[in-house]
DNA sequence: TCTTGAATAGTCAAAGTTGACTAGTCAAAA
DNA sequence: TTTTGACTAGTCAACTTTGACTATTCAAGA
């Protein structure tokens, strides 16, 4: 739902190849959606069969085909339509990397410790990444300062989860563990 | 990855039906992770294949037969890694959610506004659904705090956003765009 | 000049996911 | 007692997603 939202909005700003707004979305908002090659054409294949968009093969000298995708005033009225409706809800994110924390218990104390300051590493160089990059103008930047709010919520979350666990008497050996 | 940790997790704590494993996800842990049936029992198929699971046709009475799902030393061992793996690396979350955010500066401020006002409620609604929950005993807490923590940094989060959109000039028509 | 590697553009078969279904049991209301 | 609705248990066809390809262009270095 949100992809297609995207992939309108961007369009909306100039009619593009399949190939450049996969490439846009990669370098760009990888963090915020995942939009592999294969189905960012499947989608435009959907909302070209919706009239959302139309496609134009176009070739320029004797290089082999291009699809030049475009928007339609039917593209346009779906994108406003998408847009808020995003803005409207809100969908709570889900990680898996919480399930392990459901059983933290079956891990010896230090063991635990140890890989929960790992976790801790790759949060803090994840939030490092976000620190260096340089501000933008428009609304991009707000993406990115969700992305710096988001991981130090999860640095800061992290840490109290470390010093509980610490406070914790060693944990009893349970049903199947190694010891 | 972390939908076979999860299913390992429950079957070692008793053998379970696929049914049972997906009932206990949806109620308890659908904040957390998405399994619909019919992908547990896909899941299930293939961790059989794996040798991590052994299944038991049974039948109670003259009810039809059940498939009883348990784990194998190599399904624990499975567990204990996938555990560590998942424990010792973080993976950020991806709501598209943010997309709808790239594109604001299409609606008009008063429009903007109202949308995300909109937004706010509807994660201050989830809040209050899980503030509303019991404390509960064991790491399945953690879970809750985690999700707790998370909804109130998207809050305050959202609340700058709307502080920042407000404090801005009218926004200027673009292309493209209803007056 | 030729080769190599990166960038551009897209495809395909395989794998994963899901909405909608079947089918039996059970308890309670009508 | 029989109908209704909820619960248990699982399946299937359709749809979505993806890893791994093909194929061309282009620039730089050997």
């Amino acid at each position: 739902m949100e992809r297609e939202l995207l992939l309108l909005g961007l369009l909306r700003q100039g009619a593009m190849h399949g190939y450049q707004l996969h490439d846009f979305i990669e370098r760009n908002l990888a963090f915020c959606t995942d939009l592999k090659k294969p189905t960012a054409y499947a989608l435009l294949d959907k909302m070209q069969a919706n009239g959302w968009v139309v496609v134009r093969e176009a070739r320029e000298g004797n290089r082999p085909y291009k699809r030049v995708y475009s928007l339609t005033p039917a593209g346009e009225e779906a994108f406003q339509r998408l847009l808020r409706e995003n803005l409207g809800a809100f969908i709570a994110a889900k990680t898996g990397s919480d399930i392990g924390l459901a059983f933290i218990d079956v891990l010896p104390k230090a063991e635990a410790l140890q890989l929960l300051n790992q976790r801790r590493a790759a949060v803090s160089a994840q939030l490092a990444e976000f620190e260096a990059v340089p501000q933008h103008q428009g609304s991009y930047q707000l993406l990115i300062d969700h992305q710096l709010h988001y991981l130090r919520s999860e640095l800061q979350w992290l840490d109290e989860v470390i010093a509980h666990i610490r406070s914790r008497r060693h944990v009893l050996r349970r049903h199947g563990e190694r010891m």
